[in-house]
DNA sequence: TCTGGCACTCTGTGTTCCCGAGTGCCAAGT
DNA sequence: ACTTGGCACTCGGGAACACAGAGTGCCAGA
């Protein structure tokens, strides 16, 4: 049904087009790629690939242009993921181990994927869900008023502050800052709920309208509005690329937390690439963009997700491994730190 | 040589021109406005205008539009700041009020900004050297390994992580945390350098050297390049303003802390508006773009400044006024929390 | 099954033409 | 000294048109 000689010639189809931006006809392909045949026989071929909805003319006696399912069987089965040349590898690591601290390290991250991809870069925070907690800090602020300051092992810092209900001295703060962080420490925070159901239990009876008020507060943070956080950057690169229609959309699409954190997907396995053609991800605003996104993470296990969006015509083996490369690198520093 | 009737055609035509986007002709406005005289004459006073400089034509016979000279005149003379209306006034004060901490506060006024104005919106987080410490914490993290957070009176939160010289026990912490609160508690970030040369006297030798790295590193954060964090977002209402020429650019420059820190411009007063028209501004990318921004503050300091950015065919006296009633109502909320 | 040939179909581009909006200037009116 | 109506002029933008070029589908022959 698709022989190999049209699989090529589809392979060469979405490689002209993604580097001309043209549609492509049967002639050109003649040339340019040496297939062995004439273009006759290629126009069969395109015939055929059309027939089965992988190519398509924008108009009568255009050339041919890759669909969405095109571009999916060329991701699947025939490209090859590009790896990074060795200046790209030390670029990034000496880019990325500048870093101070995990604010810096998601932001020198956007940075660099939007420049080694020349497209809009995402990057999510490790998950609150995914991280443990490190240390509980509750900071007096004023009169009935504490700051509550929990840092996790992922290197995230999340402060809320927190109105008391009742005036508190200093010791009975002490106290309750020793009784949490003991029941907490290294507590993951997706069992948090349970854990600090029990804390009450630990405290003088006193204390414990405060320390409710408090846990509260401390759930909340846990709350999924709070809980993701993501941030994009090299928008520039999408006015570049000629996005003729849309780029209204796609902005729009990029400022909505929600769209863009369903956009980054399910995890798939660590550093396993997840790439999203067109049509297939789940928002309309953006038709005609591909997402490329991976898994990251120190040690085993995934702590969130990076990727990249562009037009579906991008180069797909090039972005992928260098969201690939990245989402490694990314791993490694998190871990070193 | 400008009498009051050339300043009526001049903002006549520069209200025209930002509502309709289409250079204005001389019938057109002796249609729209009263101004009781004949077009003609109006020819005439167009032709003075453009001789000084403050309206073009972009084509022989066509309409005149206005230039960056004429727009600076129309702020400073012919417009008046328009005052939000109430329902407007209550949508920010409920929007901004549900805000739990400083990021949220700067977020929801970034989004509350773009979708007033319509236009791209610029938020800076206080400034560090403007604010004053609340508490300094230091969190053993790992053996040889602190954070250090420093919490603003303006609700700032900086943590850093410190690789320290020696193992150090917990008490000798608790001990280093309280000298350092002692000494630095309200003290105003800009005098932390001086204040902090004094602190290795309060502590006994032994602790001397570890102090001095945690110190170094506290210092290290009130470096200009961490000092200034800003935001933007409503980047999508570029795409929606037909930006003809140079979208790219704009991107280009916000992405650039230092130029988007640059743009805000220099303090004036607290809450006075600062406007740059055009070339005006100190970016050569930002050519046919215009800056309103405001320094926001609590009680009487400026403590940074927001603004928005759009196309020089901006509705001026709108988008001051939101700039305006934007800055006062975050300088409240940050007063009150 | 491939190939060359051929007729056909489009799009994009260049040309020409013309309408209309807008101007500048002038001479007459107030 | 301004203001006004009139008038000739300019120029951009749209419509109509033709045309070249790229690309296609199909067919008959190798």
């Amino acid at each position: 049904m698709l022989d190999d000689r049209k699989l090529a010639v589809l392979r060469a189809i979405v490689e002209d087009y993604v580097s001309t931006n043209e549609p492509v006809g049967s002639k050109a392909l003649a040339d340019r790629h040496n297939l062995g045949v004439s273009p006759a026989t290629i126009r069969n071929d395109m015939a055929a690939l059309e027939e089965q909805g992988y190519i398509t003319q924008p108009h009568t006696s255009a050339g041919r242009v890759p669909t969405d399912k095109g571009y999916r069987l060329f991701v699947d089965r025939l490209s090859q993921i590009k790896p990074l040349s060795g200046a790209e590898r030390r670029a990034i690591e000496t880019f990325l181990a500048g870093a101070v601290d995990l604010d810096e390290i998601v932001m020198r991250t956007v940075r660099l994927l939007a420049q080694l991809t020349r497209q809009v870069a995402v990057v999510q925070y490790p998950s609150l869900t995914r991280s443990s907690v490190r240390h509980v800090e509750i900071v007096p602020l004023a009169e009935r008023r504490v700051m509550l300051v929990l840092i996790t092992n992922t290197g995230r810092v999340e402060q809320r502050v927190v109105d008391l209900p009742e005036d508190i001295a200093d010791d009975r703060i002490a106290n309750l800052r020793a009784v949490l962080n003991a029941c907490l420490d290294g507590c993951g925070l997706s069992q948090v709920p349970e854990t600090v159901a029990d804390i009450p239990d630990h405290l003088p009876p006193e204390d414990r309208p405060v320390a409710a008020t408090i846990l509260s507060v401390l759930l909340e943070t846990l709350v999924e509005r709070h809980e993701e956080k993501i941030v994009f950057g090299g928008t520039a690169n999408l006015a570049a690329a000629d996005f003729s229609i849309g780029l209204r959309d796609v902005l729009e699409a990029l400022e909505e937390q929600v769209v863009l954190i369903r956009l980054l997907g399910e995890t798939g396995g660590l550093s396993e690439l997840t790439v999203r053609i067109g049509s297939e991800n789940p928002y309309s605003g953006l038709r005609g963009t591909s997402i490329v996104a991976a898994g990251y993470g120190s040690g085993d296990r995934e702590l969130a997700r990076l990727g990249v969006l562009g037009p579906t015509r991008m180069d797909y083996p090039v972005t992928m491994g260098a969201v690939r490369a990245v989402a490694r690198y990314v791993g490694q520093i998190l871990a070193g730190s």
